[in-house]
DNA sequence: GTCAAGAAAATTGTATCCAAAATCTAATTT
DNA sequence: AAATTAGATTTTGGATACAATTTTCTTGAC
């Protein structure tokens, strides 16, 4: 191992501070219950349960991208990240090919992997596929309906941004409850839509760091206002089963997200060279 | 390795014929050659050229599925594999994973892979989300508007659609002509909208083996008629900028892709019981 | 004969080893 | 001094060995 690689280490060190694998086995796997009814052929359809290294490494892998720790076209290699988190190669192979199809990674074979670096056009054209895809799951979610534990999941999202929003002002503590909000109505709109390979995409969407709801301007008190007054209609749009509603009211709701991340990202542009 | 395993092998080997790998590496690999005006330091951006074994498999693999070769809920081995594709098991197991994400397989921790099985339902939802990014697509290539080049594609891929339509009615050797007209088309209208997490999107929705487009019904004159009749008005929004009816048409578009395929598969559920 | 428990086999997950490719270093040539 | 090239080092890709888990098979009791 080169002298750069551990100096290398020791500086990424801090940032991946606890992305050391801790989920090891019990001493003592209890052996899976087994049903005694099951016909004795082909009791299969046990829950997995286990969680791999591989799996391991690349949700902590994805997380440190995602909450930055990585930094855009910083390069992976396979042998400083083994070191880091303690196990060899294949699991962090594994996790790299993964994230690459997940579109956080770049890969040229021969020459590695290293973290995709965000052009801000790039940025930006990907909320044109998230309005028109969640608009898409806010149509399906009207004509399909809402059961009744999804309405009212969703409905604690709205009250819960009522109560926010009631204040009348935003305080720092706000931001991550409204994230829960969101993620709360968009989790039951999804759920409503009923379509996984849907869910799939627009998690794909999600997995751009930058572009990741948190990273929204949460400190105007009109734009948050604004956005949840949506919310309320978009409810009121499933309930009433108009897809075509819906769908606009979502697509809306998304293309403000699109210019609002615009702007911050032609401001940050404009103030800094290098971004 | 078990009998039941060779036996495996043996009975599939015709299926997977020719799936061997022939992309041996020429016996004197010519060193690419530099560019001398380049500056000394870091003359990067070489073109990698070479495909990787795990590559070349997950391609063989994925198009064994997509030809139905492979079955749905096929369990894919490891060693089985190996055997058959005559490589060793880290690159089949990075196809595996590879493939997994993209949708095509199914996996679970500690018992494999297999071939992704689609409920009707399932498939038919995937039209919902063609309709939407195909549409967006359309949208933005109408938005950008198309550079000459890909003008000229677009247009030969109608006059050939023309002539296949021109002779009044079908014959078998025009089904897969009409798929490159297809696919010319629709690729004009990718390159024009320019948005690769577009483009990666819609393909992987174009990776459900009965999906694709190669399965639509190219027997019935008056739909293939219809359905270029819709690419040459799309050709006119796109050309005149209009974005909204751009997306319009291709949504009734795929729309319309979607209601034939439904039709299709009820028809052949109702005419036996397992499809 | 059915069911259960346990041993044996097979298969997946992880670690390590080897080879090929790329990168870096330094010497040689112009 | 700059450029080129040959060699050393690093790094990735692929093969194999080992461990852990699951599946299958066998044996025995009811």
């Amino acid at each position: 191992m080169s002298l750069y690689t551990i100096i290398s280490i020791v500086k990424r060190v801090d940032r991946l501070l606890i992305m050391r694998n801790t989920t090891k086995k019990t001493d003592k796997p209890v052996p899976a219950v087994k049903v005694s009814g099951v016909r004795s052929r082909r009791p299969v359809a046990a829950p997995p349960a286990v969680i791999t290294m591989s799996q391991s490494v690349t949700d902590r892998l994805r997380a440190a991208i995602m909450e930055g720790r990585l930094l855009p076209n910083e390069k992976l290699q396979e042998m400083s990240l083994s070191a880091m988190l303690n196990v060899s190669r294949t699991p962090i192979r594994a996790a790299l090919h993964g994230l690459t199809k997940e579109g956080l990674l770049e890969y040229v074979p021969n020459r590695g992997y290293s973290v995709r670096g965000l052009d801000t056009e790039r940025l930006i054209s990907v909320f044109d596929i998230r309005g028109s895809l969640e608009g898409l799951a806010a149509r399906l979610a009207a004509e399909n309906g809402m059961d009744d534990m999804t309405k009212a999941d969703f409905d604690s999202g709205l009250k819960k941004g009522d109560r926010i929003i009631g204040k009348g002002k935003l305080v720092s503590s706000d931001r991550d409850h409204f994230v829960e909000v969101n993620v709360c109505i968009h989790e039951a709109i999804l759920r409503a839509a009923d379509n996984p390979l849907l869910n799939d995409m627009i998690r794909l969407c999600q997995n751009i760091p930058i572009s990741s709801d948190r990273n929204v301007l949460w400190h105007d008190f009109d734009w948050v206002r604004r956005s949840h007054d949506d919310h309320h209609r978009l409810f009121d749009a499933i309930c009433l089963r108009d897809g075509a509603r819906a769908e606009q009211l979502m697509r809306e709701h998304v293309y403000v997200v699109k210019l609002h991340m615009k702007q911050q990202l032609e401001r940050a542009v404009r103030s800094t060279d290098s971004f």
